[in-house]
DNA sequence: CGGCGGCGTAGGGAAAGCGTCAAGATGCAG
DNA sequence: CTGCATCTTGACGCTTTCCCTACGCCGCCG
């Protein structure tokens, strides 16, 4: 869930974008000066600022300049001064999107998105499963210790891991992995499990997490 | 220095646009429709795109997403339609931001600041890279001993480094290094692997660091 | 006890994928 | 125009992977 902090000195326009953002399920949190911005910007560690430049105490660039310092959080800056001049010295300062009031809600919550996709990859965590001593990365297409799999293993694997503990019949292993037409060729299924076993668990003859339900499928216990 | 190419059907908006950013050291890359717009994005590998929305073959918002299909390119949108649903649809197609017309010159440059800015935070780390004997520096484009790579070379082999240990899939590389459209030609992949691997590797017969994964694509092992 | 269906293992032939050499385009500087 | 570097394209052995057949094991049921 993505996170907003709002800055702005009117209390109705906080309001109005706090009920659109929560609509839209982001968390948001809420500041009315510049000084409780840069407070609330530490301690609530927001994925996205929306910064109102015309605020009582501190100026809106200088704001801007005071996150910049420690933080990369993408800043769309509000404003009512349409000025040239004004744009350039935000976003030159480090806002990423400028929009003038009065803005429709829709085309701020457009650039919104746009930053936050932006800024998103980041965050990018492999994910890795642990298989008994083995540990497999789906997205690096890796396994722990030098252990190579041909890409019909890694199809078949994927479709395991992607539902932990759930049931696979074999009808729909053979149809996601060989296509359609091949749903009667359960003897692909036993070459292919057998060789994953022999590969991925300690002892591929009570195999611990690659389980055969006979006459039904396979399933993947964690 | 960061490329840009711009897409307007007015030779004098084009014009305009290239004496400014030429003389603010930008590289500049010019298409007047929308089906040399995709074609140069493919050739000249801009490290941003201004685009007009209003071109006379392809709709703008259809030149985007042809974009989006296979590059994370930053995108600026121009366009005369101020309307809120236009911004809307542009921005939901993948631009980056979207500046009505008229505009003031300084702002866009400003704007493309700042979206160059938001994309290229990979400067920042260390650009060494060590494979066997050699040492690649992949922001000097240079490598120890006197090894020169061509273009095509250096693409396929940043796309490699910067996913250290990760796969990388036969289609993503030849989408992008050659562009779309060429996600089937995998005999260029093995003719510019050897390439790489005989500037590269200890033992070009037996690579170490840039490993095949059959039926799969390689992977770049540190 | 003996057939029967589902499961696991082994091995071989066919096909697809890979690495390499070599030669024909293409583009660019002199 | 010529020469050079680079990018395409084609052809040929070699390896990996896939597909398929055969066989042994086990539990079930008649």
């Amino acid at each position: 869930m993505t996170r907003v902090l709002i800055v702005d000195d009117e209390p109705q326009l906080l309001r109005a974008l706090r009920i659109n953002l929560v609509a839209r399920h982001y968390e948001v949190a809420l500041a009315g000066d510049g000084g409780s911005a840069l407070r609330q910007a530490a301690q609530f560690r927001p994925d996205l600022i929306v910064l109102d430049l015309g605020l009582p105490d501190i100026d809106g660039v200088e704001v801007v300049c005071g996150l910049r310092g420690w933080t990369s959080v993408p800043i769309v800056v509000l404003s009512g001064r349409a000025g040239s001049q004004d744009k350039i010295d935000a976003l030159d300062a480090g806002a990423d999107d400028y929009v003038t009031k009065p803005f429709d809600i829709e085309e701020l919550l457009a650039r919104i998105r746009a930053v936050t996709r932006r800024a998103a990859p980041h965050e990018a965590q492999p994910a890795q499963i642990r298989i008994g001593e083995r540990t497999v990365d789906l997205a690096a297409k890796t396994v722990s210790g030098d252990v190579r799999l041909t890409p019909t293993e890694w199809r078949l694997l994927e479709l395991l891991l992607r539902n932990p503990g759930r049931l696979i019949s074999q009808r729909q292993m053979l149809t996601e992995v060989w296509g359609a037409g091949y749903a009667k060729e359960t003897h692909y299924l036993r070459q292919y499990m057998a060789q994953l076993r022999r590969k991925l668990e300690p002892d591929p003859a009570r195999p611990a997490h690659l389980i055969t339900e006979p006459g039904m499928g396979y399933r993947f216990a964690p």
